[in-house]
DNA sequence: GTTGAATTGACAGTATGCTGTCAAAACGGT
DNA sequence: ACCGTTTTGACAGCATACTGTCAATTCAAC
């Protein structure tokens, strides 16, 4: 009895995370292509963006694994991106006292220009996105994605053991 | 006063949304990790398993253009994807009566087969992901990514007016 | 029937992210 | 001081998905 009831409960919520599944993978398709319009008068790209905005962010000058491991990618990844925001001079590398090889990875003017330009931009949009939407129901949708990454991780590091 | 308090309900779910759309990003390039792994001992990537698996549920055979649709896809992306199908023997592209150009995918014996490898695969891995979690929760989430993408693709094509 | 719009497949080019591999550099325990 | 481990950047290769463009085909309006 108590193990039929156990598999009605996780088939619905099975069938649910599914359908879950497709919701996400559309909404960051959705989510990318907006953010590449959004920024692209700026001759940006969404991802672009996003390594411009956590350079900004830091509180210091960090090397790229760094950033890397904030942003929740690779190092060859953001090193990519990285050097092309540096030939666009919108960073710089300077030299770190620390460690030879690992140059710090920091914002020049034209590099603070842009970030500044981009808050002008994405402040609207952000505000017009979340108008009228629920405060509670968005940070509930954004646990359920957070427990859900966590188990997918923690499944991906049980097979790598 | 009205307009002091909306701007603060407004700021809380911009701040509520921007942090969502973190949350999005990783979920997603989670997904896309486990999925790849999940389905590699079938020589499957994520995104040919989605494609073979929009073949086997359609209820009858589709030209590539309308599997794009149904995926949310670009026709060039599932083209692809559905061309490696086919050079690996998993999909068979068979005359169309109505559309001389437009082949109708089918799924080969070799894919059928596949689909069902695959399901005795998805159906524990799922069900162990969803294990308690609630399934209201589940759906609440998915509807508020359903909201954002299509607030997202509004955006969009007003600017492509 | 003819013409114009929409659909479809094909090809080229670009952007993003991943893995794998290598050598240089930094770090730590002995 | 030494040697093994870890970190870091660099390079190569692959998978995915996008846009843009073209011609063939179908379809609808007239």
């Amino acid at each position: 009895m108590l193990s039929k009831r156990y598999d009605a409960v996780n088939m619905n919520s099975s069938t649910a995370l599914s359908a879950l599944f497709l919701d996400i993978f559309r909404a960051n398709a959705a989510l990318v292509a907006a953010g590449d319009q959004l920024v692209a008068p700026l001759g940006l790209t969404s991802a672009r963006w996003q390594v411009l905005g956590t350079v900004a962010m830091a509180n210091s000058p960090q090397p790229v694994a760094h950033i890397a491991r904030d942003m929740g990618l690779t190092r060859q990844s953001v090193q990519r991106l990285v050097n092309e925001l540096a030939d666009a001079g919108l960073v710089e590398l300077r030299d770190n006292p620390h460690h030879r090889r690992a140059k710090l990875v920091c914002l020049s003017d034209k590099g603070q220009a842009t970030f500044v330009s981009i808050h002008k931009l994405q402040r609207p949009w952000v505000d017009g996105l979340a108008e009228g939407m629920d405060v509670a129901r968005i940070e509930a949708a954004a646990e359920v994605l957070r427990a859900l990454r966590s188990r997918l991780e923690q499944g991906l590091d049980e097979r790598a053991e």
